[in-house]
DNA sequence: GCTACTTCCTAATACGTATTAACGGCCTCA
DNA sequence: TGAGGCCGTTAATACGTATTAGGAAGTAGC
């Protein structure tokens, strides 16, 4: 019956004309403390009282367009967002940055890549991130030249991963694939290895950069040459099939393999299936280490010997980054790297003693050589 | 050098300014469709191409201070978001809400609980999930004064799962509850078994009322009386212990156990216990059915007979819900409720025959009272 | 009784957008 | 040539808040 009432949200213009005073006042004693220090005791008690009655809230809408900040922080993924079968990669950034920013007083705007490939952060010459005060970025296929873009703009980005743009520079909080390879190779070597394969991705990206690099500067650190024909891209993780392993270990003498994860579950199924039929065994006929972690979606039957990637404290460390930025007149860009965490696992072992015609060094032992072929 | 651009987001006056025309023509231009074809081509042109070389994007503040719609949706979570040990519970959640939410051509606004306790929608007399066109809310520990708050202040909101609120309606999207325990229960009738213990969690929220509600429903359809006594709560799920299991399966000659899992991965962590000893084996000794979903987080070593929530589908719909109601002045709330699905499971088995001295009726087969205490 | 100062409040303004009423110019038709 | 109509654009305004400059009383000092 009653026409619908439309219920108006109470303004600070309400509480006034209630409480017999101006708008400025009812701002002045709502909005906290030193100011409102200004307002007679009488008044302030009367502005109070009548916002209480009022029911009164205030719109963030106004408090942030006079402030000129939203109090937003974005977050953008350069995939189709939180496919299912990648959950446990991108949920601890998620996770991590969700946590950060909250605890910075901010709210996050989660941002979609439909996934059509084409430009997506400027649709239509619009910025769609603009509507937040900065934004982090995240995903491995970046379209460099929306990157460069926003960079150009200063609007302030900060990157998980580390991300070169040509005559740009970009904030990123990026693992130090390096330094985390070169370590696993220094481990495979103390355990005897000399012959290591390294099968990296197909794709150029930086961290697949950067762990060919800890590659090269591990063998090199351990004075051992390397061998270009043991660095491999594998295009498709199922390759990695009992055969191919066996091809290695046979043919060029490898002794352990390095292997850098997909994203997706299929390294680990190809691995699962290959040591399945017991024709390889891991470490016994061959030492395997992942750099990097492999998603743990399907159960994790196998603690394979790997790094980790402090995901959730990236993503923390990242939000900070982002917050530091937008304060000054955006301050100057950061790159942060963190060191990743040896996981023992049980997939390495000591090399197998194949070449009795080398001289050894005290520390490594050493077996007879087995004819690598006809062991079984 | 140069002094510190402080570059200053560009405005629609900007634009004006640069393609010589003023701001409301090209808030016409911009703001779409209908109005923008009142414009001629070639101002419609120069304002676009202005805007392109601005890195124009509209201020969110503004346009919702204004009384347009922000595109923007918003989530929020009644609990500390995303813990660790629950993700599998809140992701397909996320997921699908994310995914219909970006399907209509909104961006997700994920709102932070940090978990205080206290209100934290209105702080500090400000409504936060205002900044976005409606809101998907979602959790277990409700804050029921801040929900009913919004109700009438008619902000759009709907609820994932059933939640009751006094004087006011609110829109939900909710499992079936009651049907899938009621059949649950038919389907251990069916299997012969007569007392089944109820173990419910000590919190009185609808999702619990709902699976007791179910239990009765299907006992009352098998036309067996319910004997309070097997329903009882659980406060901590690491109390499911061997013993006592064998206290129930002896004294009181239960032969199966409801349990509402909790929304940590305890309850599977205790039956994994409880077995591991083999002095209780399911379903040899006692069948055990799950009322919902376990959180896989640690690997699911056992296929738990269970019903199983459409988590993604519940969050796309919850999305479809929010989206109608914003379209007329707010469309009046609406339930949803979508039924669960039957996860046959491993671990329910027929009822051990145990009391011979009974005659049965083909219906609903009983037996004599046997003395609860002393069957053993 | 005039100035100087204090106390408490308010008018005015800006923030960036969407919308509406109105306006100038041009065309058409009589 | 003047009236009427249409088209493309703009001036003006509202949204709700925070802030600043300044005003109206009142008090104190000479």
């Amino acid at each position: 019956m009653t026409p619908p009432p439309r219920q108006r949200r109470a303004t600070q213009l309400d509480i006034a004309r209630r409480a017999g005073v101006s708008q400025a006042t009812v701002s002045l004693v709502l909005s906290g403390g030193a100011a409102s220090a200004q307002i007679a005791e009488p008044t302030r008690q009367a502005v109070l009282e009548a916002a209480a009655e009022l029911g009164y809230s205030a719109n963030v809408a106004a408090k942030s367009l006079r402030g000129g900040r939203t109090h937003l922080l974005g977050l953008y993924t350069f995939e189709p967002v939180f496919p299912t079968d990648q959950r446990d990669f991108y949920y601890p950034f998620l996770m991590g940055v969700e946590e950060e920013t909250s605890r910075q007083g901010y709210d996050l705007l989660l941002f979609t890549s439909i996934g059509s490939g084409a430009r997506e952060i400027y649709t239509g010459g619009v910025n769609r991130l603009k509507l937040a005060d900065g934004c982090v970025l995240l995903g491995r296929n970046v379209r460099r030249e929306e990157l460069a873009e926003l960079v150009r703009e200063d609007f302030p980005i900060v990157f998980i991963g580390r991300r070169e743009l040509d005559g740009a520079e970009l904030s990123y909080v990026a693992a130090d694939y390096v330094t985390a390879t070169s370590d696993m190779v220094a481990e495979l070597v103390r355990l005897g290895h000399r012959r290591i394969l390294y099968l990296r991705a197909v794709e150029d990206t930086e961290p697949t950069r950067d762990r060919e690099t800890g590659y090269r500067r591990g063998l090199a650190a351990a004075g051992i040459p390397v061998d270009e024909s043991l660095i491999r891209a594998l295009a498709d993780p199922a390759d990695l099939t009992a055969e191919y392993v066996e091809h290695w270990t046979g043919t060029a003498g490898v002794t352990a393999i390095l292997v850098e994860p997909s994203e997706d579950n299929r390294l680990t199924t190809a691995l699962a299936a290959t040591s399945a039929d017991g024709r390889v065994s891991f470490p016994a006929d061959c030492s395997i280490a992942l750099l990097g972690d492999p998603p743990s979606w399907t159960p994790e039957l196998r603690n394979w010997t790997r790094f980790s990637l402090p995901r959730v404290e990236m993503a923390r460390t990242a939000v900070q980054l982002l917050i530091d930025l937008l304060d000054p007149p955006h301050g100057t860009p950061q790159q942060v790297t963190v060191p990743c965490s040896f996981v023992p696992g049980d997939s390495i072992g000591p090399a197998p003693d194949r070449a009795p015609s080398t001289d050894r060094t005290p520390s490594a032992d050493r077996t007879p050589s087995t004819d690598r072929r006809g062991s079984r």
